[in-house]
DNA sequence: CAGAGCTTTTGAACACGTTCAAGAAGGGCT
DNA sequence: AGCCCTTCTTGAACGTGTTCAAAAGCTCTG
């Protein structure tokens, strides 16, 4: 009887299957873009059936998670060295963002063709959806280290919000990534680092008298209407 | 020689059909969703071929330019009654997000299959298209109003971007509305509510000399990066 | 080894959006 | 009328995502 406590040493054989019908299907969405590369290509290249790929993949466009997932492995990685060396919340909120930026670069070319994704309620692959939880609460946790690594010190009543908020505010600018034409994605750049120096001022504006009201009225609405935004997507079936 | 410089008082036949072609997409559409209406059952239903369709729109997504067509008309003429009647900020601009989820109500359930769209840049139905200007222009009209007819003052500096803003964040509330499965869609509703408070009092409270700074820096933000982002969407071809 | 019950694999078949070559209709001009 | 040119109409054909019934492989049990 074999070990089988120990957590697949040897990846099962469907597992190796999955991940090849996977990395094919992201090499070829590479080279050809997402619209021009078919299940049939993928299949034939991968070595597979076209069945096959659907015994795995309940779509095409699941096959897009393997992004998903590779994009936020690798900017988690790229956030690091800031993280650890920067104390100044302005720069350490650009430099996550601007990493994220670097990052996306090789894809935006064909992001723009499967980000109609994130406007789907029903669709896994929505950045609100059920399935995404994980890879959410873990871009939300880099934004909770952002601050707590900060020497700005940030106002108790915005602390437990503020990593969603600001989240929210990078889906934003992804969103304007997508739509931005210009060379280089100038533009979407330069965003980011405007919108994390009016975010810090915002932030340290915060502990005025005057804004109380509007700063708990943010708070509240936030910790309204945000976990529902999730929770609310998750009810369905597929 | 025929008055020709009569703007079409008698639509030529062609506008019959293609009128004729997108009522029939438009009622089948609700009644059996957008998935599930086939463009050759659009076709027999409105008698004509297949083809005929194509040549009238690019492509079966084009024909939900109805509804948003019709929606921003009944929207624009609800809206009247408000404006035309209060005079507080929060409860105009309430008034109109409320009255754009009364009218929107009948297309909850079909709206989420096709609001992919508005993350799509290649898309002429993004509310950030070239194409969409024209209603993109009237809807953002309504917000001028809505400020205009109040009787808060609204600071100078923010003027002219809070239409906009105003706008954007109606673009939000529509996706929450989107995502939200809430009985009767009352989260969005609230939504709405808490938002225009939210606006109201952000703006009431600008005139404070701490805030300046900061309000400088949104509207230097968003003079520099909106009007980007339609500008940047059109640069494309079909 | 034989069989039972599962997971995995297959590829033909299906449905639907879209294209296109061909033709019909309409309308001016001689 | 005959001709030409544009606008409109047709439906068969194509490509592609997806399904499914059947087969093959695998593993455990007797």
């Amino acid at each position: 009887m074999p070990a089988e406590n120990e957590p697949r040493q040897q990846p099962a054989k469907s597992e190796q299957t999955r991940t090849l019908i996977l990395e094919t299907a992201m090499r070829l969405f590479q080279e050809r873009g997402y619209d021009k590369t078919t299940m049939r290509a993928i299949a034939k290249e991968a070595g597979v059936s076209v069945g096959n790929a659907y015994y795995y993949f309940a779509g095409k466009e699941h096959l897009i998670q393997g992004f998903y997932d590779r994009i936020a492995a690798e900017h988690q990685a790229a956030v690091r060295e800031v993280l650890d060396r920067e104390t100044d919340l302005e720069a350490r909120l650009s430099g996550v963002l601007q990493a994220w930026l670097d990052i996306a670069t090789p894809y935006h070319e064909f992001a723009a063709q499967f980000f109609k994704n994130a406007a789907d309620p029903d669709s896994p692959l929505s950045p609100f959806s059920a399935e995404s939880e994980h890879a959410r609460e873990a871009a939300i946790d880099v934004h909770r280290e952002v601050l707590a690594g900060a020497k700005a010190k940030v106002p108790a009543e915005l602390a437990d919000v503020l990593p969603e908020l600001m989240w929210l505010s990078q889906m934003g600018l992804v969103l304007y990534w997508v739509f931005d034409r210009s060379p280089d994605r100038e533009r979407t750049r330069r965003l980011a680092d405007r919108g994390a120096r009016l975010t810090t001022r915002g932030i340290s504006l915060a502990r005025f008298r005057v804004l109380r009201p509007l700063v708990l009225e943010i708070h509240e609405l936030f910790t309204d209407f945000l976990p529902g935004m999730a929770q609310t997507a998750v009810t369905r079936k597929s």
